[in-house]
DNA sequence: TCAAACTTTCAAAATATACTGAAAGTTTAA
DNA sequence: TTAAACTTTCAGTATATTTTGAAAGTTTGA
């Protein structure tokens, strides 16, 4: 296989992965592309390398920034700014953790809370079942989010060091 | 709050949440909406309680049957098909994995192992970020595939009790 | 065998999401 | 201060996803 060929199907299989992960697909290929240039880019290469317009470009690359996983770049002498992706991938899979559990996660969790206050008859079959799944739910989102916390704030080391050996 | 307000608070919660995660809205809706329920539901009280169509509803309790969330009950003597979700968790949090793993990781890590083979210039930038980008996500992929392996076949006794442990 | 009771299908419609491109905005250097 | 070089915005358009609902299919009991 070619090596244009090869990036080509990386920035694919990327965007699959996102879109069916809720991640917008033109983001992750964008993401993908930056992954697997050495160089960073400008706005005019993303776009014409993915065949998508100024405008998206823009907004896909400031989404990527404010997910922390792209940084711009300024060069001495030129007024373009230039693209440039973090390829470190434990600090990419802490980054999407992090946001996402802010996003997503925290706010559920939050109403959950509030849900397993709910006061109803201890009799009644509806409160009972009701009760048992949100507090259930809740104790498994909680545990989510702490292992998540810990990811997070955890060396790259204890990640392929210890819980590998742990999962077996 | 009234049960009935709270038990919608947490459809929508759920389905919000589903949707973020790449998870039909509906489907989600669907299954919160039984796993508050103390009896198994009719197709009816399903389109009732959430004001959808019968097409829809029918299609959803499919791919939750098929997702292994939700399963058919026939009563002697009645005509009509019921439907219950299991209950339980941590088997949810598992049959989830199981399945997004099956649909959407392992066709990825598949691609990431023909592509971590790709041979090129040891010499030519391209070629050594490229090759350095996708073999460190498939490294990181086939981590958190194994993960995934171990959490499902893993007893319920040993995500509560060691893990929690583990994270902190 | 019939028809009522129920389930499934899927083309068309509705809705939600993503994208475009031109205009407006900003920065820089002369 | 001007204008070229570049970035940002967003209303309108396109695309993708989801939903509807009526027709077709199936099952059951008389």
């Amino acid at each position: 296989m070619e090596l244009a060929e090869a990036k080509q199907k990386f920035i694919e299989a990327w965007g699959k992965l996102g879109s069916e992960w809720g991640i917008n697909r033109t983001m992750a290929q964008v993401h993908a592309l930056l992954l697997v240039s050495p160089e960073a880019l400008t706005t005019e290469q993303i776009m014409d390398a993915l065949s998508i317009s100024r405008g998206n470009a823009n907004m896909t690359l400031r989404d990527l920034i404010g997910w922390g996983l792209v940084e711009k770049q300024h060069r001495a002498g030129e007024r373009k700014e230039y693209f440039f992706a973090d390829k470190d991938t434990w600090n990419i899979a802490k980054q999407v953790a992090k946001e996402r559990r802010k996003r997503e996660l925290d706010p559920v969790v939050k109403i959950l809370d509030e849900l397993s206050n709910v006061k109803g008859d201890p009799k009644d079959p509806e409160y009972l079942t009701f009760h048992k799944s949100v507090t259930d739910i809740n104790k498994l989102a909680k545990n989510v989010d702490k292992t998540l916390d810990t990811m997070i704030k955890a060396e790259e080391s204890w990640f392929w060091g210890s819980i590998v050996k742990m999962f077996r």
